[in-house]
DNA sequence: GAACGATACGGAGACTGTCTCCGTTTAGCA
DNA sequence: TGCTAAACGGAGACAGTCTCCGTATCGTTC
């Protein structure tokens, strides 16, 4: 790629990461291509789709999610919470940019989807999680990861769209939690 | 109301479901306006916003979900089984029409929604199926209908975005079911 | 360092959807 | 049969998406 094209690039991922996190999912994207300083036509070549541009600006947040799920992975504690803190921890960070559970919480699953590497970084993120569960016995074995981030990605869906608060949220995740733990 | 005003409301509400149930809630409302024969100015004279068209597409069904939560609530079979029963039936329900999930879930426990008088009968048939469960002390009692619905719609939410079949949806439902259900 | 071809730029404009404004029409009453 | 309030409808202002193509720039080659 050519040094100028690659300096627009960076720039419009850039411009469109503060853009999205003022306005959702849904700004304009002339807009970003305006305060990025380039023609909607520049944008457009390098992001042919909004999803395309929506992937490059989460590759930086994936790797969060991966960088705490080793956190969580570490936690001492009964089972239940460790499931519950990683719940905590996804929805924390699917929510982060408005409009962004849904997106990558429909894509899951989708082998098609502009998005599907940052679907496979957090189902894999679950996988470990649930996988290190149920080594201990301690989660049941008949759902798989795509699953569970479809359970925790629906609350998350609603709580991003509804606004609610992580008190509302807990409760919800508990729920989950409880019906993936062996009945003990 | 003037009679000719009442003829094209009826006839925009009954075209709207028709051209909804086809292309999803995010269809042209020029075009229903153009299939139902009336100008652009009429169908936002009679519906200033897309929500409260689809509030008033939304009555008919949701006197199917009240009916349908009738049928279940005589259901003879376990706990556990007329609860996933009931989950299942709303889910088929409010993802009737595509958006309409995520629509109403959105909604769910917003006093000022243009829909909520949607969303309370939602809730109250959940009320009443999980009322009925509580007095036999089979669900847990620190979860509120408006919470079930929200759990529940969430999971709509994602198999009506990433169009997932009855056996998809049923295992993740029964998570739900089972965080549900006291422990035995 | 000049010339040149490939690559990239940018913004005008076509297209689509939302929503309003206002001149025209019509229902329904007296 | 007239009158008036109510309702109609569609042109058009506005906003967002996306493309096309003339222009500018990069970086390579000699």
């Amino acid at each position: 790629m050519r040094a100028d094209a690659q300096r627009n690039r960076d720039r419009i991922v850039e411009v469109a990461r503060e853009v999205f996190r003022e306005q959702g999912y849904d700004a304009s994207l002339d807009l970003v291509a305006k305060r990025a300083g380039v023609g909607a036509g520049t944008l457009y070549r390098h992001f042919p789709s909004r999803e395309v541009l929506v992937d490059a600006i989460m590759q930086s947040w994936v790797d969060r999610v991966t960088e705490a799920t080793d956190k969580v992975l570490a936690f001492e504690g009964s089972d239940r919470d460790l499931l519950l803190r990683w719940f905590e921890t996804y929805v924390e960070l699917i929510t982060l940019h408005k409009g962004g559970a849904a997106k990558i919480t429909c894509a899951m699953g989708d082998e098609e989807s502009p998005i599907r590497t940052k679907c496979q970084v957090l189902s894999g993120a679950a996988a470990r999680v649930i996988g290190l569960l149920a080594e201990r016995g301690a989660v049941r074995t008949d759902v798989d990861a795509v699953q569970v981030c479809r359970l925790v990605g629906g609350v998350a869906t609603v709580a991003d769209t509804s606004e609610l608060g992580p008190d509302q949220v807990r409760p919800l995740l508990e729920v989950v939690a409880d019906g993936l733990v062996v009945r003990g």
